[in-house]
DNA sequence: GATGAATGAGCATTCATTCAT
DNA sequence: CATGAATGAATGCTCATTCAT
């Protein structure tokens, strides 16, 4: 879950290239985390992915495409499996629930990746990752609304205003993660789900 | 509320300079959030505030001081409201939803403090507040901890682990803010503040 | 010896300013010797002095001008009191010898004034100090030449190309200042004294 | 003798890079002595080496460096040659008065040079130089020292204190150099030399 | 694929100096 | 005499990007 290491088909040859790739992404993820994307600079990636300048440039081309490789790579992995929750439970209430404890897991297994994405919003950035994330993200809404408008159409969950069903299924667990990230908080991420995937049910559950 | 430019007390002179100091921040304020800090020069801000690069320096010093007193002197403004609305309400009821329509209209009525406070978190910046932060933190938490704290005592608010009501509490309604900041909500304010503060209260109250 | 501050003439009312002024070349001669002539800042001398910007631009003007004041105020009390000794004494070989002893004895006194005069030759500050300064050395190098050139005649120094003169006379005991005054000497003043003086005289003593 | 430009190993080829470096050494050394090293930007290094910013920091970094490297190498040069003649001479009177020649020689060989390590001292320097200087200094200074304890124990160099044997020994042809280099001499340097060594040597040897 | 020298626009910051109060 | 806000030219240095080898 959550890696940066595409799997390899089977019959293609992992080339050494694909690995000097990975090492500069990684690089790049630690560097944008710690110091952010603004603050750090291609002699850093330079220093820490090993790689040459002229290596870096050769992968990638200029900074932006190495950030938005990664933020593209991450949102990808990180809704692909929130999508992957919502097909795999057919009860509203489970699916509900599970997406919120799916949400911790996943932060929790990739806690850089998860700052990155989640955490340092630099409008210099937005950009560069626009062409593919409209897409992705595209797919992604459509998804979580269509199955939203579904449950709501056969009264399982409440009807409300589009804007609000984000807020209430997922902030509270991203609030918890974004503390957990910093290290401030104390709560086992299992009791942190299950209080948050109820209170999630019970603010979006039709009233009966 | 919200207001940078300090109220001058009854006959006291505005000074020149405080004049100038204020103009600084609006036009900081506007710089930073547009095109983020890191990406704010110096020179932007010379040109936006019609001060000169010498009496920038001269108010401020280094470009970090700037965005530190704004940051500071927006998030004691939002606080200060926030505590004032626990002290305003006997009724815990009354209280969790007067926070949760406290916060929407502060951010409704600064959307680009706001903008700078809640969205724009650079990791180059945090370092630079970090002093009189600390403090203002320390206050806040104390405080809603403790009001938290005494509701639970009394069995009117569940008893939770402490890092978990912020999420439930506030989390849904600055989720739904981002999106109103961003122009991507329909949902009127009003509509909004009552749904998130029942949700919230639901979340919040301790089981009958 | 070698004060800074001028001794107010009989019924000469040391005034205000006379201080202030004093004050702030003592400050800079600090500073100047600690930092270097370029790398002292008007607000490095500001903080030092306790007097205003203003207040120094009222007593001196540019930073040249508060070197120079220190430069040419510091020369002729070393050059009036080296011209004093050669005054004082008859005897060729005592006025040698006590030349050498007042040398060492000025640095010993006036050590601050005497790294700034002798060791920190900034090539900007050449020309500040020029107009007073030529006039003071022209005084200070034709009196010594007389002198040397009289005493040559009598036979009593020996006959050198005037360029040698001076480094035979004084710079041993200069090398020796210097180092005195890094604090990289063992050996008391007077002793250096009488061994550097009876090396002076022995080079320039006519031969029997 | 003092050249700053390495001579390359027979069979390697000089790099363009190495040029290019010296190119900058040169202008630098010519700029600091004209103007001072404080008083020098770097803009005026562009201009006079014909390296761009860009190429100059990625030679050297900051300018304190580009001054350290002259620094070190020339002071390197010039304390090889003085130990060669301490070597080169079984005779202490020999070696005595070959120094002091030397001395003369090397000046007019590297007036630039010269001027930079010998008259140049802005404090800002100091620091900068310090690692690879220290090891430099120590080095001489405990040859020459180590010479001139052996030459007193042997009764044919007068028993000094160390502070003292410097001063007589340089000193006056250093003071001599400093108003050659300033053009304030008309002593030929062969002459000089003659008289200050033997100057020299008389203030050093034993007694009979 | 890999390397690193070269480039130069761009930026934060400093600082001497002026001048209104 | 004293003050300190205001000015803006000047400067050291950074950094993304290119390209010849």
């Amino acid at each position: 879950m959550g890696s940066l290491v595409p799997v390899p088909s089977a019959g293609v040859r992992a080339t050494a290239s694909a690995t000097r790739r990975v090492t500069i992404l990684q690089a790049a993820l630690e560097l944008f985390v710690t110091k952010g994307y603004a603050a750090t600079t291609m002699d850093d990636l330079r220093l820490r992915s090993g790689a040459s300048i002229g290596s870096i440039y050769h992968h990638f081309g200029p900074k932006e495409v190495v950030a938005a490789a990664l933020y593209v790579e991450g949102l990808r992995d990180y809704q692909d499996g929130y999508m992957r929750e919502l097909e795999r439970h057919d009860d509203a209430e489970a699916a509900v629930k599970a997406v919120v404890a799916y949400h911790l897991r996943w932060i929790t297994s990739n806690p850089e990746l998860a700052k990155f994405l989640f955490h340092h919003r630099e409008p210099e950035l937005e950009l560069a990752s626009k062409r593919p994330l409209r897409s992705a993200n595209r797919r992604f809404f459509s998804t979580v609304s269509g199955w939203l408008d579904s449950q709501a159409a056969r009264r399982i969950i409440r009807s409300l205003p589009r804007d609000l069903y984000y807020g209430l299924w997922i902030a509270p667990a991203q609030e918890f993660s974004r503390a957990w990230l910093l290290g401030r908080t104390t709560t086992p991420i299992e009791e942190a789900a299950a209080i948050l995937g109820e209170a999630a049910w019970q603010a979006m559950r039709a009233n009966p």
